[in-house]
DNA sequence: ACCTGAACACCGTTCAAGT
DNA sequence: ACCTGAACACCGTTCAAGT
């Protein structure tokens, strides 16, 4: 990745931002060649340097979910196991959520052997441990219900967190108030109850 | 709507079943011009019955979402007012959940009063009604948090159903589960946490 | 090595022409 | 009153041709 030719570098970082644009606009699902041309590049070149709208994607998140990652340790150091993953989950949610599809798109990278897009799981995968190692830390400490996978909680945040870019903007922060109701539910301090089957 | 021409009246049923099964296997995002050649119809047809994807999703789930609201007097009248709920609200994530991209169109119908699709809000306005009625009896007899909005938990409700339409089906039934970690935060049983920004 | 854009098979949507 | 399909402007994806 480093000897790029230095036009193809251009090209790249062009692409990139231009699809920060329109995603962040349009979701995931906005059109290939509006984000080339937004690059002034040809649409050959952006299948060039992203074979798959995936690999787009894994590219335009791969500083933030860095950057979760990072985060995680820092949380787990200075407080308690429970408000650690609450506050990591609350970030995630944050960070996903302003990309109207992209949480989907994580969701079925990670869920999906076979369908997912391999790009986009790599790019997820230091993201995924650190919340593997956050849950089962708060469930460790007693603070959290020892019954939920972590697959089941990063399907929920990345689904809830879908509720932020979802448009009927009028009230832009239910998706924060949905998820303090989960994290509630994920406290160990009332008995579970049985799951209905839907 | 009674008095439709013979022909126009089969080619709507026709269109209506097409677009079932057609939605049901790729979701709302499904091609138009697919639905009017299963039904074995042009595609004008298709427009003229139904001028916008969301009144063909409308007429889709009429049915449905009819016999929820029927549903929910019956169990209103059976059991404690939480369990009510619980009942009925899995029963809505599992009657929307089949359709993928359904709850999220849904969502933005009855969410966002400028863009949303007034026939696909119509469909939904019963349905909405007895949602609002079992969550105020809920509250009322105190088992359910007092600071949670319909509007709040029919987005969370939305937004959880849609994972079960998910691809990755690996494990079919994440939705549920999350679904009750999800019913079980709003138990007043417990005290709220602060919603933090994300 | 890399870039470009024409080419292909689609799609949503409209609307003149038919019965 | 209703149906049809051509027409338009798009789209995703590929690939020969260029530098």
């Amino acid at each position: 990745m480093a000897e790029l030719r230095a036009d193809a570098q251009r090209n790249r970082g062009e692409l990139l931002g231009a699809a920060r644009q329109v995603i962040a606009e349009e979701g995931v699902d906005a059109s290939l060649r509006d984000i080339a041309r937004r690059a002034g590049v040809g649409i050959g070149t952006l299948y060039r340097h992203f074979p798959t709208r995936e690999a787009l994607l894994a590219a335009i998140i791969d500083d933030g979910v860095r950057r979760l990652a990072a985060t995680a340790e820092g949380l787990a150091a200075a407080k308690p196991a429970d408000e650690a993953l609450d506050a990591w989950l609350t970030k995630v949610a944050g960070t996903i959520g302003p990309y109207r599809g992209l949480a989907a798109s994580m969701l079925e990278a990670v869920t999906d052997e076979e369908a997912g897009d391999p790009a986009l799981r790599l790019a997820c995968e230091g993201m995924m441990d650190s919340g593997r190692d956050l849950l089962a830390a708060a469930q460790a400490s007693g603070d959290i219900r020892p019954d939920v996978t972590w697959p089941d909680v990063f399907t929920a945040i990345a689904a809830i967190s879908g509720i932020a870019s979802q448009p009927g903007k009028q009230d832009r922060d239910a998706a924060a108030r949905v998820l303090a109701v989960y994290l509630d539910g994920l406290r160990a301090t009332h008995a579970a109850r049985p799951v209905q089957a839907m």
